[in-house]
DNA sequence: TAGATTGTTAATCGATTAACAATC
DNA sequence: TAGATTGTTAATCGATTAACAATC
């Protein structure tokens, strides 16, 4: 589900499955947890017991992108970390932009974990004049108009856009033609993106609604 | 024609895929985009490719739950809206409460997609003092030792979680020994809940991390 | 060496897609 | 009736788990 026009080959030969993918974020949450805690190594069922999955599926995983593992011995922390960082892209540091400087806007402007993980929010933008020029926890705030030229002066490749649901897919058309390589859509409304952007969505009302399902559901079964 | 309990597993807990019930929520997004619009039915074929699915998929996935299309017609929008709100547990109203009172969690009380889904923040708790008894975006802070009673008072069911790592384990553990039943946790850490509690994760670090990925991917592959 | 644990192949399980009779 | 579209069964495809030789 990661792109928008899945039924040609955008994801061509994908061969990575996306729940390996994101199962790969959680193994790097937990070894970095371990690396605080004071652990040199550890193995597939500490991991996998830690999240709840079989010793079979860390392994499996892992063996997509490599042999990390020494026999008899496990997964030294730090070296795998260094390699999902570098399967991930997060070896890098990665410029990222805002769009929508609202609510949620400034909470992601100020959220720590981003810069934690290798990613710095270098640029904000909203069609709101009173607020460019301005700064949010540190951010400078453009006019939306100015999109295209600070994308390409401070080589920003990511975008997280939290608009109203009617500016959405105008805003994702401008970040587009500006060069943004992925957006992370805060906004709850299906973009659409052309082949070779990529697209991540996120919509809190849908979590909720997931845990309300679940909390309904075992509730019937007693 | 549809309803309810009919055999012993009819729509009993033969575990509907989670998958399943995430497309659902997303089905009723579009759903209730195609009723703004004005429009009074839909299809398996329109539905899937406004979310890049195959119209089978919608089809399998809608089946799990019952008989809500009109064959040669499709799916009356607003019918199928309210079916899937009674699946999900959103028909009835939800009380939330929120711990946490940072930047995150402000910007939680004040995002407007929960109300309209049927989630109401009722309580804000946290444990700096000098916020307590305060309100934010109208929602009132109180002390994190006031959490037992507030949660009986006002009959609370859902939590949302924004606290410091470090907080976060502890936290839990109060809110499911104060009756909670479901725990939306933003805090980038793999927290433990007993049987009979359910959570999800929200971790914002991640989805960036999923887009980095897929963006680096796609760059190989040229 | 004995014990631990990997990477990988084969077996199992589950989810998606295709196809079509039934229905409006 | 002809055309559209459902619900569902069967076929396909993909992902997870089990098992084990290889390795340290």
């Amino acid at each position: 589900m990661s792109t928008s026009s899945d039924q040609s080959n955008s994801d061509a030969q994908d061969s990575v499955p996306k729940a390996v993918v994101s199962r790969l974020s959680l193994y790097l949450r937990e070894l970095q947890h371990l690396i605080r805690d004071g652990r040199d190594t550890t193995s597939s069922t500490q991991l996998g017991s830690m999240l709840g999955l079989t010793d079979a599926q860390v392994r499996k995983d892992l063996a997509y992108f490599g042999q990390f593992g020494y026999p008899g011995v496990g997964y030294r922390c730090a070296e795998l970390v260094s390699e999902i960082k570098k399967i991930l892209g997060t070896d890098q540091r990665w410029h990222v932009l805002l769009v929508g400087v609202g609510n949620l806007g400034r909470a992601l402007l100020g959220y720590k974990g981003f810069g934690q993980q290798g990613f710095r929010i270098v640029a904000a933008f909203d069609t709101d004049r009173s607020k460019s020029g301005k700064e949010f926890e540190g951010v400078r705030v453009y006019h939306l108009d100015d999109l295209a030229r600070v994308v390409a002066e401070q080589n920003i490749r990511l975008a997280m856009m939290a608009v109203p649901s009617e500016a959405a897919q105008p805003v994702v058309d401008r970040l587009v033609s500006a060069g943004i390589q992925g957006i992370m859509n805060f906004v709850p409304v299906t973009i659409s993106v052309p082949d070779g952007v990529r697209k991540v969505g996120v919509d809190l009302a849908i979590e909720l609604e997931q845990l309300s399902y679940a909390v309904v559901k075992s509730g019937e079964k007693v």
